[in-house]
DNA sequence: CCGTAACAGGCAGGCATCCTGACTGTCAAG
DNA sequence: CTTGACAGTCAGGATGCCTGCCTGTTACGG
């Protein structure tokens, strides 16, 4: 599963393959876990969602989603009880999107998920490699690698 | 761009977000060498085509994806002048798909694009730990890493 | 040989996920 | 109290992938 000229694989092809390894295990404990029916595009409201609520402009920001692909994700997750959107008291234009307790715990369990994951990784390939990769990673997202 | 409960970051959204901005970076290049033309989907050709050609169904299975989607791909690379079908001469069902010369031009500087890219990213951020990332991105794909 | 299963490829249609554009209602500055 | 900016939504469209079905070819058991 990634070849080029059989011999060498660009890194961006590597790190889409681990993240498709990866994500795919993540759904699998996700959904023995009871939340079968989160799906990937769900990450944009669990992975930004402010602890006391946060605007649908904002998750449209952080994401970098348009507020309608957004949108309809919050429509979603509301239908299946995940979170839920309330008139800002301070703003009559604006919304307030909010976890629900079951909302909360999915995205508590998807965080032990992902940790323990990564805990795994460390086991099998060296956990002074996995914190090295890590630690790579953090830096080159935080400033925009390019280059 | 990247924040789960404002503290830690799961290693797939890390490795989703390196991607995009590499990604990113990959298109621009090659657009700038005169294949802008060239879109993401269409790497499962160029990335697993074997130097004398390779069939539809081959293709399909090294990328993951049905004989129909990277047949549109092969269909849209033919197009573009990127690759040839030609009756396979051993089987009378099946066709093979070569690079064309454009093609392989194409191919050839996206490896380099792709090698400059990570060469870059050794000297900003450390070649040492690049190393093992590549390295450790190498082992964790070759064996279906999940666990 | 021949009939049948397996296979290569392609056509049609569908569905999910994202987009742009246009709109309503609300806020804030003059 | 008018005007421009902004929050959110509705409508429509592009894309990229899928499943289902079909044709033509090959390979194998009688």
């Amino acid at each position: 599963m990634t070849n080029l000229t059989q011999t060498w694989t660009p890194l961006p092809a590597l790190l889409d393959d681990l993240s498709a390894i990866a994500f795919r295990e993540f759904r699998e404990r996700l959904d023995e876990a009871g939340h079968g029916t989160i799906r990937a595009g769900h990450g944009c409201v669990f992975r930004f969602i402010h602890e006391g609520g946060s605007r649908l402009t904002d998750l449209a920001d952080s994401s970098g989603f348009t507020k309608q692909a957004v949108g309809e994700v919050v429509a979603d997750l509301e239908g299946l009880g995940y979170v839920e959107r309330a008139p800002d008291p301070a703003d009559g234009r604006a919304k307030v999107i909010k976890l629900t307790d079951l909302g909360a715990e999915a995205q508590a369990t998807a965080l032990v998920i992902f940790q323990d994951l990564e805990r795994s990784w460390g086991e099998r390939f060296g956990a002074e490699r996995v914190a090295v990769m890590r630690e790579l990673l953090e830096e080159m997202t935080a400033g925009e690698a390019a280059g």
